[in-house]
DNA sequence: AAATATATGTCAGGTATGTTGACATATATT
DNA sequence: AATATATGTCAACATACCTGACATATATTT
């Protein structure tokens, strides 16, 4: 009954200046968590588990109110995963001498391991995304930003979201 | 039994090099996405509209199948979440006239109005990220990278991550 | 010493967003 | 007429989050 009042018009530039960048933003996160999925997946782990290894990598020692402020979870949600990851020997904890109630976390040499090869797979992506940042775009800041980013979006993704968001769909 | 193996050096940048910018891509992302987050409860909608209601008023006449190809999601995840925003008014389906089989997907004035509000939102924060970007950060492109995703995290995180990433944790 | 605060853990149930598989329908194409 | 395509729908399930309530051990305060 009510007319569909369909808007056929884009938004444009005119409305919001960084629809680009809020695009690449979306694509580039995507590609980049992506690349660690696989390799999580063979031992039934998620992103959520690949978070905590990391952090826990990367600041060893830290406590469990720690990383939830990090993590901006909650224990519940943290403490499923995090037992994994106990059971499986990728992390430990030790209580702390100072005080008995903190419980400390510590990644094995398993867990090590693992949380560097999911990081040099990102890292990977990010060296080639700052390699192919070509001189041209030096003199805007926010021009290396944006192919930064666009660097970072996987291959099969780029040609096709070009198309989709730069020509655009024809405003019949 | 398994003494516990913790390993309490961290993981430094001679392991990999990239470990900052794997983090402010963590933490400046989390920020992004954030700033909707409030706006969306207040429709009882989630990312997932968020991200349908953003491609449908940047490229109106979208097919159903588009969509799912910018999303990479299945049609029975996509359909769920559409339906809430075409019942709520803030898309529309209209049949295309060349080819009877495919909806055209097409946002409302409500659903235009919305998902400027939100983009707006989050353009800001690209604004201000790219306004602070000082000048001494010029001489490296990877700087102006890592200027923008660090002025991309919220201040009230922005302290407190730097502290624990670099000052780091006393490994006794 | 007793009371309270802190750090952590756990049980139970709920929500949002994704998945797979099977099947239905309308429209195009061969 | 047969097949392919675009979409929709039913059902069951998985992951990763949530809230609320309660338990336990250790520190701190009174």
């Amino acid at each position: 009954m009510d007319e569909p009042n369909a808007i056929k018009m884009p938004m444009s530039n005119e409305d919001c200046e960084n629809f680009r960048i809020i695009e690449l933003l979306f694509f580039a996160y995507r590609s980049f968590v992506t690349d660690a999925d696989e390799v999580l997946s063979e031992y039934g782990f998620g992103r959520a588990h690949h978070r905590i290894l990391h952090f826990t990598n990367r600041i060893p020692g830290l406590t469990v109110a720690e990383l939830l402020d990090i993590l901006k979870i909650t224990k519940q949600s943290l403490s499923r995963v995090l037992k994994e990851l106990i059971e499986s020997g990728h992390i430990v904890q030790l209580r702390a001498d100072n005080d008995g109630r903190k419980r400390l976390l510590y990644p094995t040499k398993k867990g090590r391991k693992l949380a560097l090869k999911l990081s040099q797979m990102q890292s990977k992506r990010i060296e080639t995304a700052f390699a192919n940042i070509v001189s041209n775009d030096i003199p805007r800041q926010s021009h290396a930003v944006e192919a930064f980013l666009q660097n970072m979006i996987d291959r099969s993704d780029r040609d096709f979201l070009d198309q989709l968001l730069n020509e655009g769909v024809s405003v019949d």
